[in-house]
Formats: C-alpha cells, structure tokens, sequence
DNA sequence: GTAATTAATTGATCTATATCATGGATAGGA
DNA sequence: TCCTATCCATGATATAGATCAATTAATTAC
C-alpha cells in the first residue's frame, strides 16, 4: 500500500473521453474560446479520442508528424532523446494543452516524443483537417500564433538561463514555472500535482539526477520546499524567486 | 587600410531604403508571397523605413514592443543579457527575416535587445496595424504561424544542444547553422557573410571568448575552417557536421 | 509479509570548461 | 607610418558539476 504521496491519485480512466469532456475541453481552448456552441459541436466532429496509460508512448521522435494533439486529462511529458541516450524533457503537457504536429506540409516529422506520464485522456485531429480550421477560423489561427510566441519566448528565456545561470538556480527556476502552472495548494505547501522524479527535474533543468538531489536536498533544508518519492512542494515560493533574482527581470 | 577581409565590406547606406527595394523586400517574405501587387502596395503604406549604422541599438530588451521589423539590407543581432552582464546572442538576422514585436497586447515588452552588426536598413510596422493584414489575409497569418513554429523548434533543438554537447560540437553546429544561413561561396571556403568575432561565436554557443579562441584554433589546424578578425569560411562542412553527427540525428 | 525493483541520498573523485593573466596581431585613425 | 583600440591566442589555475560507487529508503510484485 502506498504509505503516503500527496498527489491526487484518482486519474481518469481511458473510457472516461466522454462527448461531454471533449466538448468541454474544445470549448475551453483558448484559441476556440470565441467560436459558437456550434462551430464547436462541427469541430468535434473531426477530432478522435484515445485514453493512454501511464508511460504509454503517444507518438516517437522522427516519425510521421499526421497528428495535432489536445490533452483532456492527466499530464504528457515531450522528449527528446539524443544517440548517446541523454533526455531533455522540454516540456510537461496538463489538460487543455496542444502538443504534437502543427506543420505546413503533411511529410513533417515529431521533432520530440510524447509519453503519457499519468494515465490520459488525448484528443486528436488530423493535420490536415486542423490546418482546415485555421483557414476557416482567421482568429483561430491568430490564437494559435499567439500562444506559439508565447512558448519561442519561454523557450529563449531558458536558453538564457541554461546558459548562463548555476545549478541552484537552474533548479529554482524548473520548480517555480511548475508550480505555476500545476501547483496546488495542499498542507504540505503548493503542491506540484505530477509525478515529478529526480531524473525528471535534471532532464529540465540540464543536469544529472544526482544533483538535483544533492540542491534538492539543500532547499529542503532551507525550508524553501517540502519533497518526497516523485513528489515536491513548495513551502516558500518567494525564498525561492530570490535565488532566480539574479538573472530573471 | 584594411589588410585583409573576405566580408562584403559594400554595404547599403541608409537612405537606400527605395521604394523598389520595399516592395521588393515585402514581396520576397515568405507571408506575403502570394498576395497580389496591388495588396503589397496597400501594406507597404503601413511601413516605414529606417537606416542604422553599425552597432546602434534599433530596440532595447524591456521597453514597449510596438513594432514588427522586417529586415531589408544588412545584418541584425537580437540580444538578451542577463544582470550580471552576460549576453545570450539568440539570433542573427539578415534580409528578409523579421523580428521585433508580433504581440497580441501593445502594453508587451521586448525579450530581447536588436543591434545593428553592419549598417542596416530595416522597414517596420505598428504591431496593431500587422494584427490588421493578419486578420485581413488569412494565408498571411499561417505562413507566420509556420515560420514561428519553426523557429520554436530550432530554439528546442538549440536547448538539446547546449544540454547535452560538448564545446566543440557547440561551436560546430553554430558555423554549420551560420554557414547554411550566410555562406558564400568564396576563394577562402563557404564564408559566413558576417562581421563574427570569437565573442559572438561564444555567445552563440553558451561558452567562453577564450574556449572558443581555442576550438577555432583547433579546427583551423584540421583544415575544417579558415578565419580571421572578424570572419569565418568553412574549407570542410562535412568534418564539421561529422562533430555533430553524435548527436543530431 | 517478504523479496525484488526502483528511486533517492550521499561521498569521493575526476574533468571540461571557466577564470585569470599576458603577449601578440590586426585595424583604423591621426 | 606610427599609435591606440580591439581582437585574438594561449598558458596556468580553479571549480562547478559530472561521473563513479555504495547505501538507504520507498514501492511493487509475489
């Protein structure tokens, strides 16, 4: 039995992709927020569900790119894998997220691959079709572009980062942005709701499991964060944002 | 007088910025390729041109990003620098390219600091009126959603690199990249049409002057490159790509 | 409930690259 | 053609973080 983790285990079930869910999901995309009860019900009509478990692997890095993907439930890890077998996890996907192809020409490749890290439920549209909607949909498409500079910006902001910041703060940085967008508040602090391991947290921050576990250690130390087997939270958000000070605006 | 450089020293002065030259830029860019001349005469008049001389800033990071730029002549470098006076070169631009503000909300700021590297001429637009031509020419809008796209994964293949590579594949994959953006076929090798000091190759790359002094050192012995102040031809791409070959796929 | 597996900690050592320091080379102005 | 800025090369040293190795703790399997 599990002796204790204070994340929320009761994680949809694959049958749980219900018309109402994707629906509801569709709906609360930012980029169809503004489309009518309708053009949302049409929309649905060409996207598929599928449920995935627990380290199921959704698509693989360098294959075919025919598939935009929208989570409806549970979290998504991207990879990508270099020869030498090294991960760099660029991001974690939750509900409401888009991952997968988003390419002009239907003879694209995954540059990264996409594991299910909790059980999940995804829905999907073909390529094609979703490049149909964007034509359709003019503000659509400006969402769409919208939230893709959005990610280029957080993604040079981190080259910045791993470029020029120490391990400490490489850390900080990883926890601070997960806890922003998955934390919750618990009595252990703002709890990171994923399964996050050692290893999960070195492939997002540039460094070797162990030492992240040697900072994660000191932070736990330090009071700034509350941590155990695949699971952190955070006790002191700002002591944490003070170490990032340095070189975050 | 200059001794020595293989570099285009005949750059654009900055009254050059012609009418012709503007719509020729405008309708080279990939977003506007297809729309009809009488269109591109109707967004040129949103336009204004600008020159700048060598090392002047066009932006500066933090301040109000109002403006899309659209590179015509010459070459830009965008810049972030951190607090402690670190600087990240993200990336460098050369005719045809654009950068700047493409934000939904005017009260955005710019991530980044745009420099003049040569004498440049530059046409640019208010933010809101290119939201206008996006709303108004759907196609115009998934062209930039494409080419954005696409620089998102440059950025997360660039995040992998600096993850995982060793220094001198570092330095190898920025000259392969600069070479297959600005090589010029020339009696010294494939040179990158660039005014590029061993500092912007560090900046680059995430290393040190005094590293990349050294692996450029290294190189020039294996006859891969030939350099000098300021400039780079690579005599050898496929010796160069071979460094990389253990990690990029 | 016990064994087997996987995750995490912690210590000892190594190494790639940064840092510090100096001299030489090149460019461009007077 | 000299003078002075930069730019570049290279040696010596320091160090952050990787790597190697062993131990403990938590989970899952039986």
């Amino acid at each position: 039995m599990s002796r204790f983790t204070p994340l929320d285990q009761n994680h949809i079930e694959p049958h749980m992709c219900s018309l109402d869910l994707r629906l509801y999901i569709l709906g609360q995309l930012p980029f169809f927020k503004n489309l009518s009860k309708d053009q949302i019900l049409e929309i649905n009509k060409k996207f598929v569900d599928r449920g995935y478990l627990s380290g199921d692997m959704i698509y693989a890095e360098g294959s075919a790119a025919e598939r935009l993907y929208v989570m409806a439930d549970g979290s998504v890890k991207l990879i990508q894998t270099s020869p030498q077998g090294k991960e760099v996890l660029l991001d974690v996907l939750t509900t409401g997220d888009f991952f997968g192809g988003l390419f002009p020409t239907s003879n694209d490749i995954y540059r990264e691959s996409a594991y299910a890290q909790t059980p999940v439920c995804v829905i999907s549209i073909e390529n094609s079709e979703f490049r149909k909607i964007l034509q359709n949909y003019p503000q659509v498409a400006l969402s769409v572009m919208d939230i893709i500079s959005e990610r280029l910006r957080d993604s040079q902001s981190f080259i910045r980062l791993i470029s020029t910041a120490t391990a400490e703060q490489r850390v900080a940085y990883t926890l601070v942005k997960l806890s922003e967008k998955l934390g919750e508040k618990s009595d252990v602090g703002l709890l990171i709701q994923l399964p996050l391991s050692r290893e999960d947290i070195a492939n997002m921050s540039a460094l070797t499991t162990e030492t992240v576990s040697r900072i994660i250690s000191k932070f736990q130390k330090q009071t700034l964060i509350k941590t155990g087997r695949k699971w952190v939270a955070i006790r002191n958000v700002e002591g944490l944002k003070n170490i990032l000070s340095q070189f975050m605006p």
